[in-house]
DNA sequence: CTGAAAGCGCTTACAG
DNA sequence: CTGAAAGCGCTTACAG
């Protein structure tokens, strides 16, 4: 069975194939008879359309890239990247589009893919995920016209801020102020510095902390990169301390396992030693034993959010990218019934 | 900056479209002083032929599928799929093939997905890891000619087997041997019945355990569903038994964290009352406490060789897929140094 | 070894 | 509302 064509449509429908071309493409004034005798036609012969040459004729592939650094999977207790890209793969599918993956092992190599993409040309725009601060490929990408979005990162183009992103800043503080709204007087944070998010949530922490006239003790902030590992080092800093956090604020769910090990290896009990909330950028969050208060950030939610941003900036080449920021839920999770959801 | 277009590299190099075609597709016979001519004009213009249009009147687009399912995410501590998808990454990358990603979430769905892929026409080959049962798919694909590979599955096309994988069968076999030929008596294990690779690992165990003349007891034999939840009660099943197993081989590396637990919890030691080998298929394993001996299974090569055998495929039309299995490996893994690992 | 020309299968001003 | 025709930017027999 050959591939039929637009022209063999067109002739057994008894139009042009600029006609059937419409009919394809929904043009709005097309005849009821005409739209209808084409769409029989195609629905009889099974037709589908040749998309390559669509998009050389179009001049839009529909295909967007998603670019990500390959440390997606090396702390394999944060499911950030996944969920990321599942969201992303939600929003293309939803808007008809393909998406391409690009993973990418270093800053360098991530510079040459975004080379390489710009002028193979294939792609309708760009989401790009990786927090490095090296912004050199922010350049190149503006002065080649190619759609893009960022991810976790924050540049400024023209002095306009531009990124997709959840609200760290609201994030961190929402889950300080609610263990200082619980009464509790030494408010400690597992914080990172690795990466912008963690450094807004880390700020996020010092503006509630202000907001309610405590001071800012450094003892009480540690830092992890992530890991469960860096998180459980960093908690028995906090747990070496001459007097005691009441309540911790743990900027990752993959660092709260890490952290909660170290606490249970303690002997302590929560929340009845300390109390914790946990910041969660997954629908559905690590399993804690005891289940952690949490600060949810609907991170597929700005995948898909990336998604309708790129095909805006491609529908209007005169916008600018600018700041869309997602708001944050406080999440107090329940302890599971049947089931002990606790292996961590 | 105007798109440059071959038309405009010929006139600059005084050749024909024709011949800068060649030069840029590396044909072998063409003169070496035209050939550097048109080189250097491609370089010194910076031209970059337009992908879209090479793919219309070539008839091969370079982009290639991946079909994961969407629960690639949801057993958080099994990164299976995002390393099967870095080694498809990393293959396509090799090939100079763009890598477009099919999330899915129900079988139903996959089925969808299939029909549309083959119909848009736009993959030159398609790399499907679902171990669904249900194999209406493989039908459409293959009177759909689209050339296509299947992981963590196996299918029959004329007969002749067709999938690419680890060899599951040979990695229980060698994991409970070696447990065996340590000495020790009862050798358990937690298995999965939720796919293929599971079924074969355990049928791996019981050639190792008729190989040896032992009797195979049902009683040894637990289940799990890849989740570390379902391991860590499958895990207390077996230390439920009256006469208590002295060792086991645990089918992934996802479960051995959940048994760990438990063992912990039971007060047992590792190696010293029981003996445990692992199921890896990750480069980095899992790290437990104490390091698990691992059967390691370079699932991103497998990744990779898809990409190759997907190529050949594409190549060679009348070529038919067949079973391609990559070799096992016993790894000891050493516990860590300066930091203890060991935070699961 | 090289060129002129047809063709890949659509889309889209342009004209009516 | 519809059609004829040019064009998207390449590749590839064909002929020489």
């Amino acid at each position: 069975m050959k591939k039929l064509t637009i022209a063999q449509i067109a002739e057994l429908a008894g139009v042009s194939k600029a006609t059937v071309s419409r009919v394809l493409n929904n043009y709005p004034h097309i005849s009821p008879a005409v739209r209808e005798k084409v769409q029989q036609v195609i629905a009889e012969t099974g037709y589908q359309p040749n998309n390559i040459a669509r998009m050389l004729a179009s001049e839009r592939s529909n295909i967007i890239g998603l670019l990500v650094p390959s440390d997606a999977r090396k702390v394999f207790t944060d499911p950030y990247y996944p969920t990321l890209t599942e969201g992303v793969s939600r929003g293309a599918h939803h808007h008809n589009l393909t998406l391409s993956l690009f993973i990418v092992y270093t800053p360098g190599e991530g510079l040459t893919t975004i080379r390489n993409i710009i002028s193979a040309g294939l792609l309708d725009g760009l989401i790009i995920t990786a927090d490095d601060k090296n912004y050199s490929h922010i350049e190149l990408l503006v002065q080649s016209q190619l759609p893009f979005v960022l991810i976790g990162n924050l540049a400024h183009i023209d002095g306009i801020p531009c990124r997709i992103d959840v609200d760290n800043v609201d994030g961190g503080r929402t889950a300080t102020e609610h263990l200082i709204n619980l009464g509790y007087q030494r408010v400690a944070t597992i914080a990172s510095n690795k990466n912008l998010s963690g450094e807004e949530r880390l700020q996020g922490y010092r503006q509630a902390l202000e907001a309610h006239g405590r001071p800012f003790e450094p003892d009480l902030v540690v830092y992890g990169d992530y890991s469960a590992e860096s998180a459980y080092i960093a908690m028995q800093r906090l747990l070496a301390l001459d007097e005691l956090p009441d309540a911790i604020f743990i900027a990752s769910d993959s660092m709260a396992i890490g952290a909660m090990r170290a606490i249970r290896e303690a002997g302590l009990q929560v929340p009845d030693d300390v109390a914790i909330v946990g910041f969660d950028d997954l629908p559905t969050a690590v399993q804690t034993d005891p289940p952690l208060t949490t600060i949810h950030q609907p991170i597929d939610e700005v995948g898909r959010l990336a998604v309708s941003t790129l095909l805006d900036l491609a529908d209007n080449p005169e916008t600018t990218p600018r700041e869309i920021i997602l708001p944050t839920k406080l999440v107090i999770r329940a302890t599971c019934g049947a089931v002990k959801n606790t292996i961590i």
